[in-house]
DNA sequence: TTATAATTGAGAACCATTATTATTTAGTTG
DNA sequence: CAACTAAATAATAATGGTTCTCAATTATAA
């Protein structure tokens, strides 16, 4: 099967800077606190696919008096408002990315290591919504995950001949 | 975009009775006991996307000795094998379903009433195939979860002209 | 039949997430 | 700028699905 060309997705450079952080929080029709600044920063500052514990701790660094339960309350109010999205695998804890930078795009997951790959495919998109019409629904959202082993685990499995193995 | 038409599906009839349903267990590799009997005739003959708990229930029904961790133990043991197959929606318990009766399929799901439709798509499979490989990953698995608003709560909404609304 | 390794039931433990509540604070109004 | 009020916070308890622990039981092999 052939897969179709998708452009070459052009990375807007963004500032977060202080203004337009507080920008988003207002956007969002909260009131301005530190704390909120404090764990948008690291949302956006920090990597990707990150759990809500991770963001605790990275949030932690900074203030650590922020509690958790704070954490979760505005990571929760960023998702409804769609500024960050939310993926959960299997029964793992929930990771969440900012889903404004970028496109849409779904998974590819290791099921070995973990790693993550990201694509996107307008074909599998245009699928979807023609399904969902076909049964009478309106399409809000979807989740599409794909597992599988990556290149660098099948070498350690002796699925591939590779130089690695584990002892 | 046009749905490719996929063949209807020939739903074989299979006779779950006692010598069937205790060869699985053997075939798992599974002392044969009375709990994991009553537990898979729960679930061959009970209806799909039961969570464990209704599972526990249906099966307390026959046996009100039988344990809860029991349900649950066997039922991972069923999905590691890939007898059941789990489907997990949001941070909701998850759905198991008999998954060798059917030839795979994926779900859409009202996010309003949680009402179920399964469908198969020839294509999306073939991309997602098409996708790992592009990336050197070999396919196991994938979740693809359809959300939605199924026509009916479309009507409850006042999305669509209808005649019930809530209170 | 006996041995033994697997299985079970009961309940505790776990862990991510959500709710509760008394206290503090942001943003508004005078 | 000061006072007010609704929103937000920290700490902690609660929740709920799922997994673990362990002593007692049982299926299977010998």
């Amino acid at each position: 099967m052939e897969l179709a060309k998708t452009p070459e997705i052009k990375e807007p450079v963004y500032r977060w800077d202080e203004k337009a952080i507080k920008q988003i929080v207002r956007d969002m029709g909260l009131k301005v606190t530190q704390q909120r600044l404090t764990i948008l920063e690291c949302i956006l500052r920090g990597r990707d696919h990150i759990t809500a514990q991770e963001l605790y701790e990275a949030v932690q660094a900074k203030d650590p008096n922020l509690g958790f339960a704070t954490v979760y309350r505005f990571l929760k109010q960023l998702t409804e408002q769609e500024y960050v999205s939310e993926v959960r695998m299997g029964g793992l804890p929930a990771r969440y990315e900012w889903a404004r930078k970028k496109s849409h795009h779904d998974h590819l997951t290791c099921k070995q290591c973990g790693s993550i790959c990201e694509f996107e495919n307008q074909q599998i998109e245009d699928l979807q919504e023609a399904i969902a019409k076909s049964f009478g629904y309106i399409l809000t959202s979807h989740v599409l995950e794909l597992y599988g082993i990556c290149p660098e685990c099948q070498k350690e499995d002796g699925i591939l001949p590779g130089t690695k193995n584990f002892s």
